[in-house]
DNA sequence: GTCTATAGGCAGATAGAC
DNA sequence: GTCTATCTGCCTATAGAC
């Protein structure tokens, strides 16, 4: 038996590695050379396990798509209660923006027009995956009367999304978790249905 | 008598292709050659201009910010009504959406650790002073009975730029106008007093 | 104000030895 | 898998003629 924890492949160092930079800078702001650097390697080396840029930022983002859909396929498992998962769901990101920078594809979003194909549309994959789970969420929220919203489950996910991704954005430059926070609470706030408070 | 419309100085119209090109690309994804080659003239011509590249994004922040002031002042002068204000507000939003991309400096947000510091602190300035006109306009909104809230002004008028600039961070990819006015929609209903309905 | 010419650096990427 | 060496291209920026 071995210790997967000890040394994980270097490809996925590789991933860690870029995605705190991708985060925190944009992909247009980091490069081979900042990766091998931190790594301890030269670029060359870069270029075997990721061919190009654009297959290094393709697999970031599927990487982090494929985590996300586990972290809310936990999130069910932990709680059916519709409030409780919308506010694990905002924790999600608060533990993002206290890590390591912008949510990743939020990053992304905002550099959409310089992005490859391929990324572009897991891009665009991501928030529908979102829209979809937070949707299903709502839809039950509000026959269980937890949760309470006058527009349609995807219109309101979708804001929901919108409202979170703009609190991480501009909480960011002000390093204020705080920030992000006190948007995140009004936003749940308003969702719940005063029966259930 | 002159015509200022005919022909805006060379610096001003330098202004206007960066501009674009920063609000759809980004900080770090446009370069002189870029702005050069769409006004006609040479890369060395633009360093008479503007220095440094810093320098140039200096002067997109501060004169998008001083528009952008302009802007919240003739909402000012056209109505009083809290709500209809808030709708302005929003539209100036949509608007920038239709033509333009991202908010300026929702972009330079995500690009923030990227940024010459003199950028960073205009940008945290733009996103200040639209707090506190929301802040003023929600405040006497709500002692108007037009509007209803739960937390305080500050808090709420960070909402509301969180949301909008989120809703353009996510609708610009999808290229779906509609996607920011249902998220903006949605907003301005949850923030208007029951009886002003 | 705008040009040509050029500097110096860093980007992403490849070839081929080990 | 990782290295050295190298390529090509683009970046910001400057010098100096017109």
């Amino acid at each position: 038996m071995r210790a997967p924890k000890d040394k994980r492949d270097t490809a996925e160092r590789i991933l860690d590695i870029a995605e705190e930079l991708l985060r925190t800078r944009g992909f247009n702001a980091f490069s081979y050379a900042d990766v091998a650097a931190e790594l301890g390697i030269t670029k060359a080396s870069l270029h075997y396990h990721f061919p190009g840029k654009g297959e290094l930022g393709q697999a970031l983002v599927s990487r982090y798509s494929l985590r996300f859909a586990e972290a809310l396929a936990e999130i069910d498992t932990e709680t059916d209660d519709a409030s409780a998962k919308l506010a694990a769901y905002a924790d999600l990101y608060a533990n993002a923006l206290r890590g390591h920078g912008m949510c990743l594809c939020g990053m992304l979003a905002a550099e959409y027009e310089t992005l490859p194909p391929a990324m572009r549309e897991s891009v665009l994959a991501f928030f529908d995956e979102n829209e979809v789970w937070l949707a299903g969420v709502l839809e039950r929220g509000r026959s269980d009367d937890r949760l309470e919203f006058e527009r349609s489950p995807s219109d309101t996910a979708r804001m929901i999304i919108s409202t979170l991704e703009g609190a991480m954005l501009v909480a960011r430059p002000y390093g204020e978790l705080s920030r992000f926070q006190a948007t995140a609470t009004a936003l749940l706030a308003g969702l719940a249905a005063p029966g259930a408070r």
